[in-house]
DNA sequence: ACAATCTCTATTGCATAAGTAGGGATTTGT
DNA sequence: ACAAATCCCTACTTATGCAATAGAGATTGT
């Protein structure tokens, strides 16, 4: 039931470009050392984020990478089903990845609708969640920055 | 975002145990036709759920496996956390299969706050379905057998 | 020209998943 | 007693995907 580690990176990465969405472009250097993602593990990741449309690059010198759209556009289940591919917890739920499973029969299967309720639920949180969203919540932790038992000492 | 064929697995094997419940144990042979699971790897699934004291096991020509308790007191989130790990989709937010991630902060990580409230969708969805659930799903999907569209012909 | 960056493809190492195999132990039916 | 069907246990194989690394090329600013 878990992101891939590149699943994780991308979305990380995603989040420095949507805080930084209207500045100059950030470089891979600066992403990587800000999130301790490996540099060119990262390249790769942000090379299929471009190709997937929701990233823009500009090369050269004072290149770097940079949202192809709003933060408020992007929400996180695009990021995900792009690297990670289905947000479902067995194909045969799937909306975009569906693959016929091995079970006697697929309309009348109890965990099927079980797990249909699951994807839903996982679905709808990661598709209304957005760049944007993520950035608020950001703003609103640095405000209540520690949590109660750090107060201790 | 997915669980393993092995979980999937040992998911249908244990809701077939569930329906026969009371009834004599059921032979590897018999779920491995009925759920069209590869026998071989089916009997150490079973094995691992049998550890777990998820299933009972009786050997011998009439042997088989049945469970070790009421379909009632066995949750989803027990037969996947046992078999598969944990729900939680990045480690950083599973309560019982804590790891720390390499992120820059993670008492202020925007991002593991969203992945903590889809934990808790799952998780709370996993926790109070369990196999008398499921067997009363299937007893529904029995009653209305066909999608609406299947009527065209 | 040069340096810093992105671009692209390939390769490697590693872990895990999925499935297979063989031989042993236990119970039942005859 | 014996055979047949079953579970039990360990090991092995194979495939797949993840994570990371490597090298050579293209682009841009100075």
């Amino acid at each position: 039931m878990k992101l891939s580690l590149r699943g994780e990176y991308a979305l990380r990465a995603m989040q420095v470009l949507a805080e930084r969405h209207g500045g100059p472009v950030v470089s891979i250097q600066t992403l990587s050392e800000e999130q301790n993602i490996p540099k060119r593990f990262l390249e790769q990741i942000l090379n299929d984020l471009k190709s997937s449309g929701l990233v823009e690059s500009r090369r050269g010198m004072a290149g770097g990478y940079r949202l192809a759209m709003a933060p408020a556009a992007v929400p996180l289940a695009s990021i995900i089903r792009y690297i990670d591919g289905a947000l479902s917890p067995v194909s045969c739920v799937s909306e975009r990845f569906y693959e016929k499973c091995s079970c006697p029969d697929e309309t009348r299967c109890a965990l099927r609708s079980v797990m249909k309720e699951v994807r839903d639920a996982v679905a709808q949180m990661m598709e209304k969640t957005t760049l944007a969203d993520l950035i608020a919540r950001a703003q609103k932790l640095r405000a209540v920055p520690m949590g109660p038992m750090d107060f201790i000492i």
